[in-house]
DNA sequence: TGCCAAGCGGACCAGCAGTCCGTATCATGC
DNA sequence: GCATGATACGGACTGCTGGTCCGCTTGGCA
């Protein structure tokens, strides 16, 4: 077994600055495909080499920082209280967690887009580890209200209902607000699990 | 009123030789983003000046290309006869429609992830012509069998669920046949119009 | 303090969407 | 059939992108 090697001081300085660089300019673009590798390594004070050297491409750059803003969810929803925790009938734990969902691609809004957009050439958000897991858990937990059968399908298109460009459209093209949003999602799993 | 200047000839040819040519080529490549207007213009026989004359930039090029795809489809929902056409009571109307869609968006896929990838920078799907009005019509059918309050939201999660990059990964990515997925989908219009 | 693996940065590269403009072609009036 | 001006053509060109490369610097260990 070989020790594994310690990130040197300056690489995890780095590292640091440029996933806080590359949120902040993911939060505050308009669109996220218009920031640039070169716009994030400026902001994060250092150079182009350094910033493909840390995250191999773009795409997983992005991933990373998303992962950042999404790690407490995850924690939540793995190990802590109910509603979003294990220890929660599996009904009433599918409708927290779309809503979890839906609440932090509201709150990332611009940082969501570029994830959808841009997180993969031919994979697309449907090949990552994080769509991945969670269809997974929500497709178990569906499974135990309408059978297997279904349940794979359906926790599909319950995330489908919280994909960022849909949520983004409905709040700031349609107007509706973040909290009737939520109240129609929540209406729409219900009636979905009623099944 | 002014007379509109007929197109020259040498244009009308260009032209269909262009969108002949970017058919083509989306629809034989693995993954759309790869296709360069350079090879668009190479594959059709025509300067790359000539092809931004006619088309101004990528995304329009697209959605032209799948305007034309689409033509029939709209054409059957507009003024065909039953399932798709008006002479059809909402609920059947709408299983119909989705379903078309699905089978539009499963037979055209490459093409369709083309569109629904790079249509457009900020916009999106969301806010082409073909989606509003689809989505419009759906509404109005959805509001017939579940009242307005709903029918708004319902429509966009009956779009998601035909959403080409989700039909793709549930079919290539996870084996299910065209005509299970046809089915689940029709399962779940009917139990999201049970409401 | 000396050593060298690890890390750094920015010049560099290939490829992209989109522009420009001198040249060629079409349609029309005669 | 021909002259003529509007229309369209094409490909060299621009500016910018994601990503690579490599000579130089730095951190950590003995």
């Amino acid at each position: 077994m070989a020790v594994v090697r310690e990130e040197r001081a300056d690489a995890a300085r780095n590292r640091k600055a440029i996933l806080e660089a590359a949120d902040e300019l993911f939060a505050t673009s308009d669109s996220p495909g218009e920031v640039s590798m070169d716009d994030i390594a400026r902001a994060a004070g250092v150079g182009k080499g350094t910033l493909f050297r840390r995250f191999g491409d773009r795409a997983n750059l992005i991933r990373q920082v998303y992962a950042v803003r999404l790690a407490p969810l995850r924690e939540q929803i793995q190990s802590g209280p109910p509603p979003l925790g294990p220890d929660t009938p599996p009904r009433t734990r599918v409708a927290a967690i779309i809503d979890a969902i839906a609440v932090v691609k509201l709150d990332n809004a611009h940082l969501m887009l570029a994830l959808e957009e841009g997180g993969g050439p031919t994979s697309g958000i449907y090949g990552s580890a994080d769509y991945v897991g969670v269809h997974g858990l929500l497709r178990d937990l569906v499974a135990t209200e309408l059978g297997v059968g279904r349940a794979g399908w359906v926790a599909h298109v319950l995330l489908a209902t919280v994909r960022a460009d849909l949520l983004r459209h409905v709040t700031e093209g349609e107007g509706m607000s973040h909290s009737a949003l939520r109240s129609s999602l929540r209406d729409f799993v219900d009636d979905t699990l009623d099944h």
